[in-house]
RNA sequence: GCCGAAGUGGCGGAAUUGGCAGACGCGACGGUCUCAAACACCGUUGGGCGUAAAGCCCGUGCCGGUUCGAGUCCGGCCUUCGGCACCA
């Protein structure tokens, strides 16, 4: 009588009714609590591969669970549409950006329908839309306004043999991804946002529920140091201020042996003595042609050179050479160390390559320090060849020579981060253009906000000049000095495509705003985001820039609380059957639409979130599909055949126990994100179904509860094979727009329970109970079990453990 | 080198606060239905000893410890993956 369960005719109907009914679309005047579930949204690059599945089904597995209990969600979709493949394929193809990129969104658009997420479509948001990039430069505006961004030189990644500067992604192993040339360093004024200004309220996690894996990451990323700043005078005539150093160990003070500044450091040029300018001049030289990836390279030898110059040891009056070494990075600190040999290993290096003395001013039990040291040591006892500090332990060390060194003027206690400010320049056409212009009476003026959005100019041809192909646009780049009403140029750069996301979160609550980026009223309503969801390669850039935004944004007035998004889970990488990424050359791929096409979407979604714990990922092997396959025509069957026989309805309580545990069970799953056991909890349900109808003794209005109940706890998971059963049953439309069934606890209570029954922590028997029996009935009859007494043997019992409801521990 | 996560059957993986290791699924084997296949369904499936029963022993990367009891806690290793990497 049933007809068979055929996903292919069901899926596309479902599809375009929710859609033409608008059931997913969030509204702002719903009366229901708010939920904002975001999933990280894509970059069009034009397919849709398995990873966009196994990222986005379960979030909307979420989003509809969430719905069902009765919230008012916003799950929305957009895309992140600036960046470098738009460009790449205009130099390598002549397509245009523009076009190429609107062409792919189209394409995934479809793509992300057939997976039957509830995305409420009317909000999608394209960052490469004048709409939406409008808000963006007014961001820029405001951080600005707000002395959080400014212009300095930088670094870029310099490719010789395309003429064109690169991002890091392009850099491989120090080389051009795409001619392998060296890549060179090289020196542009670029904008940058203060993000170090957040860097100590950037470590504080409190009140987030992040996981572990990603805060540990931001806090290394961040690398907060305590230490103190000393001031070395420099004895160099003509050089009035001291040299100032950071240490994290200004304990080691009277050990510092000599000084190294970076290459790059301000003081060298003015402190090189004459005698050894030639070398200095060619070491730094040098310097600019390595590559920072050599740089960083542990395993290299430690060069540098002797500036001629002297420094003298506040502490007491040591005159020590000032050397330059790369060892010692320009970005960190003050850009220039006391070296102390004995207790650093890399200053221990340098001294021994280069003939320095060494100083140890720790004793140590083990080592004999008034002999010369074959190694540094980092952990001393007490303070040695330190003046008036001899004899300090260690632990009081640190304390006792910065209050010293407040006390004589000569430094000061710090803390140093290892994050720098965020360089957002970038020498490309395919991003938001910087709303800056450059005038020459006025400085840098910015573009009124009424004149905003700047638009980016069509038509680009891209040569590899060097600079961004906006330059060659005169009559964009041409314009009038908005203060002054001079001739200006505007600004060629474009916003790094981590700025577009680092706010779209926010736009979503309003995204078609036109006079602002969104209304108050919104933002109250829907943030911060309830639970965000993505991958963990965006662990530090996009999660540290994003929570820098929000607080700058606090900070201006604009949004209330002090995180953007309270959850965030990072799903596991999802990988070839053979354990390997996926790629087309290895052959491995697993094409969506192939699986949709065999098995069907719900099929797909579900083995994908069947698979394993979400947050593991792994490989993606189809071998196991069939299993997923019979659960659905196993669910099919039994809410689509009639009732079992009632007979004396003696086995409805056990079913409604069962019922009501998979209510409970697959509640919690979901809560945390646990999709798998959800599936398996619903698969037994499933089978204790399939057994019922085949011995009967269900009364009817059990059995049709129970089979309702699982079509509503599966909802999330399959959303077109539910609803299609919801239908067919004759329930309301749409089982999506149900109610979260109710657990309750009386009805999964049993009248008895198994005791196991261990002697000496080995199961010996297992004994069943009333519910709820003392530990001497447990006793009791567990001694009376053969199995038992013939483990105990007559002896006395030692002691009893007894576990109520599990478990009962004989010790002989 | 440093930081983080993980290691459980042939395979993917289960296992509140320490309390029956291997849920659920795949695969395999045996069977029902069928002319046959598909679909569906039933049974067995960690290893060893033992007659197939009963029963016993071993078993969660390795070594040791705490405990009546350890996959879970502690100490020390090994391996894999991810991140950072001359950060003073």
């Amino acid at each position: 009588m049933a007809d068979r369960y055929d996903p292919h005719t069901i899926e596309p109907k479902w599809r375009e009714r929710w859609e033409a009914d608008g059931i997913y679309r969030a509204r702002d005047d719903d009366e229901r609590p708010p939920w904002y579930q975001l999933t990280m949204f894509p970059y069009p690059s034009g397919d849709l591969h398995t990873g966009h599945w196994y990222a986005m089904t379960p979030p909307d597995a979420a989003a509809r669970f969430r719905r069902m209990q009765g919230h008012s969600v916003l799950f929305p979709i957009g895309f992140d549409a600036f960046g470098l493949p738009a460009e790449n394929a205009a130099i390598q193809r002549g397509v245009d950006p523009k076009e190429w990129t609107y062409g792919n969104i189209d394409q995934m658009r479809q793509q992300l329908r057939i997976m039957g997420g509830s995305f409420d479509w009317e909000r999608e948001i394209v960052t490469c839309d004048p709409d939406y990039y409008h808000w963006t430069q007014w961001w820029f505006l405001k951080l600005y306004e707000r002395g959080l961004a400014y212009r300095a030189e930088a670094a870029a990644n310099w490719c010789p043999g395309c003429h064109t500067v690169l991002a890091n992604e392009q850099v491989l192993d120090g080389l051009c991804e795409r001619s392998d040339d060296p890549v060179e360093r090289r020196f542009l004024t670029q904008w940058f946002f203060r993000i170090t200004d957040y860097a100590e309220e950037l470590l504080d996690f409190g009140g987030m529920e992040w996981p572990e894996r990603v805060t540990t990451m931001q806090r290394n990323w961040i690398g907060r140091s305590e230490g103190a700043n000393l001031r070395f005078p420099v004895d160099v005539e003509g050089v009035d201020e001291p040299l100032s150093v950071f240490t994290t160990r200004p304990d080691t003070v009277y050990g510092a042996t000599f000084m190294v500044l970076a290459p790059e450091h301000d003081l060298v040029g003015r402190i090189t003595t004459d005698g050894q300018r030639e070398v200095v001049d060619g070491y730094v030289a040098a310097t600019s042609r390595v590559t920072e990836i050599e740089r960083l390279s542990t395993e290299r030898e430690k060069t540098g050179v002797f500036t001629g110059a002297y420094a003298v040891n506040p502490f007491n009056g040591a005159r020590i050479p000032i050397w330059i070494a790369d060892y010692v990075l320009v970005t960190y600190g003050t850009g220039a160390i006391m070296a102390v040999p004995a207790h650093d290993e890399r200053d221990f290096a340098f001294a021994r390559d280069h003939g320095l003395d060494v100083i140890p001013v720790f004793d140590h039990p083990e080592i004999d320090v008034s002999r010369p040291l074959e190694a540094a040591f980092t952990e001393g006892g007490a303070m040695v060849n330190s003046g008036p500090f001899d004899g300090t332990p260690a632990n009081d060390a640190i304390p006792a020579v910065i209050a010293h060194a407040e006390a004589e003027g000569a430094g000061t206690g710090a803390v140093t981060y290892r994050l720098r400010d965020w360089l957002i320049s970038r020498q490309r056409y395919w991003g938001t253009p910087i709303p800056m212009i450059h005038c020459e009476a006025c400085g840098v003026v910015p573009v009124p906000e009424t004149d905003l959005p700047v638009v980016l100019p069509e038509n680009v041809r891209f040569e590899p000049t060097g600079q961004s192909p906006l330059t060659q646009i005169e009559e964009w780049v041409n314009v009038d000095c908005p203060s002054c009403g001079s001739a200006a140029r505007r600004e060629t750069d474009t916003l790094d495509t981590f700025m577009c996301s680092s706010w779209y979160q926010m736009r979503y609550v309003d995204p078609h705003n036109p006079e602002r980026p969104f209304s108050a009223e919104t933002m109250r309503r829907w943030l911060p985001v309830d639970v965000y969801t993505g991958g963990a390669e965006h662990a530090v850039m996009h999660l540290l820039y994003t929570r820098f935004f929000w607080k700058a944004a606090r900070d201006m007035g604009i949004v209330e609380g002090d995180e953007p998004m309270k959850r965030l889970f990072n799903q596991g990488v999802i990988v070839g059957p053979d354990g390997n990424r996926m790629s087309k050359s290895r052959g491995n791929v697993v094409a969506p639409d192939e699986q949709v096409e065999q098995h069907g979407v719900d099929a797909f979604r579900c083995q994908l979130m069947f698979i394993g714990p979400w947050d593991q990922g792994g490989p993606y092997n189809p071998s196991g599909m069939p299993g997923i396959v019979r659960w659905l025509n196993r669910l099919w069957t039994v809410a689509t055949e009639s009732a079992p026989d009632p007979g004396d309805g003696a086995a409805s309580r056990d079913l409604v126990a069962a019922t009501h545990r998979t209510i409970r069970d697959v509640t919690t799953d979901i809560e945390g994100s646990r999709f798998n056991t959800a599936i398996a909890r619903l698969m037994e349900l499933t089978t204790a179904l399939t057994r019922a109808r085949e011995t009967g003794g269900v009364d009817t209005a059990t059995w049709e509860r129970s089979v309702e109940t699982l079509i509503l706890l599966t909802a999330p998971l399959a959303p077109h094979i539910t609803d299609e059963l919801w239908e067919r049953r004759g329930k309301p439309y749409s089982v999506h727009q149900q109610a979260w069934p109710e657990f309750d606890e009386s009805l999964v209570v049993e009248d008895t329970v198994e005791i196991v029954v261990q002697v000496n922590g080995k199961v010996r028997d297992r004994v069943t109970l009333p519910a709820g029996a003392s530990e001497d009935d447990a006793r009791e009859r567990a001694l009376a079990s053969e199995r038992v007494s013939n483990w105990v043997e007559g002896k006395q019992p030692r002691r009893v453990i007894y576990v109520p409801g599990k478990l009962l521990n004989i010790v002989v």
